[in-house]
DNA sequence: CAAGTTAGTCAGGAAAGTGAACATAGTCAA
DNA sequence: TTGACTATGTTCACTTTCCTGACTAACTTG
C-alpha cells in the first residue's frame, strides 16, 4: 500500500476530457442570475424593483431577494420615490449603481502615451491622468513605472477597495497570458508581459484587450450599442480595427486573435500595406490613403490631411476635395459590406478621426454601404458615428473589469 | 368593474420592456442542464454515466436522474458493459442515442432538386429519396407537391413520430419567416414561404435555413467540427458561402442574414460577379473563374474545368494547369486570410467541388493562408478538407431540427 | 375619505443539484 | 477459491433558489 502523498490525494491523469459546458446548480443559477440582473440594469439604466422584475421575467420576491444584499453592502443604491403614474400606486423607487463605491481603474496604451482614469460603476470618470514615454523606448521596467505611477495617480487617496484594472491596448495582445504581442510604432511594448506585471505591482486583478474589442464593450455597456445584442464597433483613423458583439458578447478569436479587419484583402492588386501584404483595407480607408491621394490632387496641407479639414474643403466645394472625400467614404464602406456580408450584425457604430467628416460623411457611406449589399430580409443596416469626444474607450476598460468581475459583485 | 373576456385575463399592454436575457428558474436550470447534456453526448459520442458526470462536472446522482427517465422514453439506450479497465471495477454501460426512436427528416433543395432523408438521432442516414423539378419552374405549388412526396417517400411508414423536417436551402433565407429570399438560378424559388408551407402539409415542425450554416451545422455535430467551440464551414464550388460557428453555436445574422462570404469584395479593381459587384471572392475562386482562366490558358475542355480534373492535369505536370491550379489556391487562400483576420476562428473546414483537389491544394491553401496572416499567439490556423463524399449536408439539416427539439426530447 | 392601483415584503412549497453511504460487478494476487 | 481493491451506478437527507399567494405601503382619483 502506497502512502498518500501529503499534497494531496494521489493525481490520477484523467481521462483525457473535453472542456465542455458545467451544468447548472442551483447556486450556480444564483450567481448567473445575479450576474444577468446587474447586466439588464446596465442595459436599461436605473429601474424600479418592480421593472426590472417584469424586464426578466421573474417575480418582484425574487429582484427584491438578490437586489436587497447588494444595496446593503452598498453596491446598489436605491433612488428617491419617482412620480407615480398618472392611475396612481406607490412611487417607485429605482435601483442603480453607487457611484463612489468600487470603482475600477481604466488605461488606455499607446505609442509613447498612457493614460489612466477611476470609473465609477455608475460609468463616469472620477479622476483622470495621463503621462508619456518616448516611442521609441526599449526598456520594459521604464515603461512599467510609467504606467504604475499613472495608475496610481488616479488611485482612491483613502485606499477604498477597486475591482481591477481594465488596459485597452492599441496593438495585438494575447488576452490569455496578458500579453502585448505588437504595437505598431512601439517596438518596446512588444512582448511586454503587461498584465502579470502589472497584476503584481498593484495587487489587483488585471485585464487587458486590444483596443477596437474594448471600444464596442464600451459601446455595449455605455455607449450607443447598449442594448444591441449584435454590432460591429469600427476604429477608423490612422488604422483600422473592429471589435464584434455577437449575440450580447465581444467576440474573441484564440487567444484574443481577430478583429484586424484592417488587414484583410479588399484590393489585390492594389498597394502595399505596411503590414507588408498587398490590399489591405488599410491600404484605402486610413490617413496614409487619403493624405497620398490628397498630395496627388493637390489639396493644401495633403500630408497632414485628416477628415475633418478634409470635410471642410468639401464643404466650400473645393472639387479636388469633394472628389476625394466620396471616394473616401466610398473605401470605408467596402470594409462595412464585407463585415455585413459575412456577419450582418446589422449596426455599425464608428469610432475615430472618420467621425469628424460629420453627417454627410456618415450618409455617403451609409449609401455605399447599401449600394453594395444586396436587399435583404434582414433589413438595411445602420450606420452611425460615435460622438466625437467621448471617453468610450476609458468607459470600455472598466467595462472590460466589470464583465468578468460582476459575478465577484456578490 | 369590466367582466374578463372569455378568452383570458384583460390584455394590457406592457410597458415598453426591452427584449433581455431571462433569469434562470430551478425549474428552467432542469431544462437547460438536460439539454446541455445531450449537447455534451453528441460531442463525446457514446459514454457511460460516470463519465459523463466527469465532463458535466456534476455528481453521478445527477446524469442518472437525468439520464434515466430519458432511457424509459426510448430516446437514450444503454449499450453493453464494457471492459472494465486493468484497474478493475464494474464495467461501465455507454449510453447513447437510440438508432430508431425520433428520427428527423433532413432535406437539402437545389435548384433543380431535392433531396430527402430520414435520419436517426445517432446520425446515421435510414432512407433516402431524391426527385428533380424544373429549375425555370414558377408555379410555387409544383415545387411544393414535389418535395412534399419526397419527404413523404421516407417518412416512417409506420407513423412513427418524427422530430420535424430540416431544410437546406442553396441561397438566401429569411430564417424568422421560413422564407426563401432567392435561389440562383431558380427563380420560382424566390418568395416561397417553404417552412409554414410545409409545416402544414406534414403537420410537423419546420426548420430551414441557408446552406453553408446547415453544412456547418453538421460539421459542429456530426463532422470534423465537433468538438471545436469556433470554426468556419466553407463551401467552395460553383459558389462560395460560409456557416460559422462562435462559441459552440451556429451564427445567424439578422433574421438569417450572413454568410455570403462570397461576395465579399477583394479585389476592386476585378471583375464583375453575377451579383452585379464588382471583386467579389466568388470572381476568382469559384467555377466560373476557373473555366475563364483555364480557357485562356488553352487547357482542355476548359469550359466544363472542375477542381479534380485540373488536380490532375497539374498533377500530370501539365504546365499551364499547374499554375492555374497554384493561382487557384492561393485565391482560395485569400477569403480564408480575411475571415481569419476579422474572426480568427482557428479552424476552416472546406466542402463542395475544392475537395477534389485533394492533400496537394489543402496544403498550398493552408501555405497561403499562412502567408497572409502575422504569426500571433492564437496559433496557426488549420485548414482540413472535408470527405469527399458525406452527407454532411443532410446529416447538418437533422442537427437544425435537434439543435430546436433538444429541449423537447423530455 | 373610500376605492383603485402600483411598489415592495413575508411565509410556505416545489424543483434541482450535492454529498455520503451503499449495492453491484469486475480485476488481481495469494 | 477467496479477499482486497476499484470503479459504476443508486438511494436518501439536505441546501439553494425561485414561485405562489397574501399582505403592507403609498399615491391618485372621484
Amino acid at each position: 500500500m502506497t502512502e498518500t502523498p501529503a499534497l494531496g490525494p494521489r493525481y490520477r491523469a484523467p481521462a483525457r476530457v473535453p472542456s465542455a459546458p458545467r451544468l447548472i446548480s442551483p447556486a450556480g443559477a444564483g450567481q448567473v442570475n445575479r450576474t444577468r440582473l446587474l447586466q439588464i440594469l446596465y442595459d436599461v439604466g436605473p429601474t424600479s424593483r418592480a421593472q426590472l422584475a417584469r424586464i426578466s421575467r421573474v417575480t418582484k420576491t425574487t429582484i427584491g431577494a438578490i437586489v436587497q444584499p447588494m444595496i446593503d453592502d452598498g453596491i446598489l443604491v436605491e433612488g428617491e420615490p419617482q412620480q407615480s403614474s398618472s392611475q396612481g400606486g406607490k412611487p417607485a423607487r429605482p435601483i442603480w449603481f453607487s457611484p463612489v463605491d468600487r470603482p475600477t481603474v481604466a488605461v488606455h496604451l499607446l505609442p509613447g502615451t498612457v493614460r489612466a482614469a477611476l470609473v465609477s460603476l455608475t460609468g463616469s470618470v472620477i479622476t483622470e491622468s495621463s503621462a508619456n514615454f518616448e516611442a521609441t523606448e526599449l526598456d520594459h521596467d521604464v515603461i512599467i513605472d510609467c504606467v504604475t505611477s499613472c495608475i496610481q495617480d488616479v488611485l482612491p487617496s483613502d485606499g477604498g477597495a477597486v475591482l481591477g484594472v481594465g488596459v485597452a491596448v492599441g496593438g495585438i495582445v494575447n488576452t490569455d497570458e496578458g500579453r502585448i504581442v505588437e504595437v505598431n510604432l512601439a517596438p518596446g511594448l512588444a512582448g511586454l508581459e503587461l498584465g502579470p506585471l502589472l497584476s503584481r505591482r498593484l495587487g489587483l486583478p488585471v485585464h487587458l484587450d486590444h483596443h477596437p474589442r474594448v471600444q464596442a464593450l464600451g459601446d455595449r455597456w455605455f455607449g450607443s450599442g447598449r442594448r444591441a445584442s449584435s454590432f460591429a464597433s469600427i476604429y477608423c483613423g490612422e488604422a483600422i480595427g473592429v471589435g464584434l458583439v455577437i449575440d450580447g458578447a465581444v467576440h474573441r478569436g484564440v487567444a484574443g486573435a481577430g478583429g484586424e479587419v484592417g488587414h484583410t484583402i479588399v484590393d489585390l492588386g492594389g498597394t502595399v500595406c505596411r503590414c507588408g501584404r498587398t490590399g489591405c483595407w488599410e491600404t484605402i480607408a486610413s490617413h496614409r490613403w487619403l493624405q497620398a491621394e490628397a498630395a496627388i490632387a493637390g489639396l493644401p496641407a495633403a500630408d497632414a490631411l485628416t477628415v475633418g479639414p478634409l470635410a471642410r474643403l468639401a464643404g466650400d466645394d473645393h472639387a479636388g476635395a469633394e472628389e476625394l472625400f466620396d471616394r473616401f467614404a466610398r473605401n470605408v464602406a467596402i470594409g462595412i459590406i464585407n463585415l455585413q456580408q459575412i456577419l450582418a450584425p446589422g449596426l455599425f457604430i464608428l469610432h475615430g478621426d472618420v467621425v469628424q467628416g460629420g453627417e454627410e460623411l456618415r450618409e455617403r457611406v451609409q449609401k455605399y454601404v447599401l449600394d453594395g449589399i444586396p436587399v435583404h430580409a434582414g433589413g438595411a443596416p445602420a450606420i452611425t458615428f460615435a460622438s466625437a469626444d467621448d471617453d468610450i474607450t476609458l468607459l470600455g476598460a472598466a467595462a472590460l473589469v466589470l464583465s468578468q468581475s460582476l459575478d465577484l459583485l456578490t
